[in-house]
DNA sequence: GGTACGAATGACTTGCGGTCAGTGACTACA
DNA sequence: TGTAGTCACTGACCGCAAGTCATTCGTACC
């Protein structure tokens, strides 16, 4: 008897079809100028049906986020997979998440709907916890990353790798929605290129962090990548 | 005949009171649950007047929130008219930002709705110059701090005094803004404290600019602090 | 062929941002 | 003092979009 078994595939494959449909418009329109009439069209099922499926406009927003957030995790996942040198892996994390958000800006910008609480109060209960668990997870992910180097004597022991971890984080994402937004206007106005600023700000905590021992290892490879 | 300039005032206190109303409201409930009916009965006014004043319900958000932005503007002027030693100065408007969170925080909110774009497609033109011009103003007066650093030889000279500004400001921004969501959840699932979080990376990233002279001038203020 | 049941529908309700024809208080002038 | 003109103000109304639900439809099972 495979019909529930059919049923729940079905009912799985029509949740990851209306996603693909919010994800055109969203992607098109962003949250505010979409409609669920419109993702309805594009679905080609009708309005009522979406909340059979997502109890809310803003759910299913999450549910095109959460996408994302998969994406960039199996990114890092590589990057820390491949198992370089601790501060190799580093620069490449950094790295992979400012070309995370060159190739994918549609991800990185709903990514920053969840970060800012005032605007989703239409949220399920259920939906923030799963997005909470998924973001919960790339965080450790990252966190762990940062312990391997305090244990291997390249981060500065008096420093926790988390809130390190949080530092470097936030100054990536602060810098690459600037970039986002600001662009043009920083170099237009102050003939400033802000991927330059977000290179130099990652430099210059990396190697704050760094013991004497990772330093050596930092410059080495900056070394190496110039020549 | 002063009944021009009559009329000029009163049309003046009308806008103040409007926004007094506003500010009300959307203190309270943010900008998504706050309605203009509500506006207009705080304002004890009909709504369509409040549309004789203002273009929009984000119009009259950003005009609030342009009152939180002189606000802090006023603060960290005071702090750089104090004249104090640039290294002194660049702590106190660290802390100054910080203390404008903790005093503040419903305008500090507001701040970064200006900072998302995509939340605002309902902005006249008028109104976003305006903030655009008051915000520019706010980043001169610190980078032209920062140009001093670097005139006195306290700030490396390789480094530009504008990106310094961005890195700087930005770091306390995005972390002034994780505490203001998630300072909570930090403390419970990590045991951080963001507020210590924040005053690290600021430390970090301010002796990482600073040339030699710089640093030795840190040392002493906070060693003096400490006593 | 009939019945049970979940999936899908779309007309409808609700709520809010924004509009505009109408009102009346105040002003200017004869 | 009477009258025409101005303008701040009003609130009923409009359009639009999120979300609902009584009804219909398709399929499995008897």
């Amino acid at each position: 008897m495979g019909i529930t078994e059919r049923k729940e595939r079905e009912k799985e494959s029509r949740k990851e079809s209306i996603i693909d449909a919010a994800q055109k418009v969203f992607f098109d329109k962003g949250l505010l100028l979409s409609t669920m009439d419109e993702i309805a069209e594009q679905a080609e099922l009708a309005k009522g049906t979406l909340y059979l499926y997502y109890h809310s406009k803003e759910d299913l927003y999450l549910a095109v986020m959460m996408r994302g957030l998969s994406l960039l995790h199996g990114m890092l996942r590589r990057v820390i997979g491949s198992h370089g040198s601790f501060v190799a892996t580093l620069l490449q994390l950094s790295d992979t998440y400012t070309q995370f958000y060159e190739e994918h800006k549609n991800y990185f910008r709903m990514m920053h709907f969840f970060e800012t609480p005032q605007f989703h109060k239409q949220v399920s209960e259920e939906m923030h916890r799963s997005c909470d668990s998924v973001t919960q997870e790339l965080w450790n992910m990252v966190i762990e990353e940062l312990r391997q180097g305090t244990v291997q004597q390249m981060v500065r022991s008096d420093l926790s790798p988390v809130e390190i971890t949080i530092v470097l984080w936030s100054n990536a994402t602060t810098l690459l929605m600037r970039i986002d937004a600001q662009y043009d206007l920083w170099k237009e106005t102050m003939d400033i290129d802000l991927k330059h600023t977000l290179r130099l700000s990652t430099q210059l905590l990396i190697e704050s962090i760094l013991t004497e021992k990772g330093k050596d290892e930092l410059h080495r490879i900056l070394n190496t990548r110039n020549r």
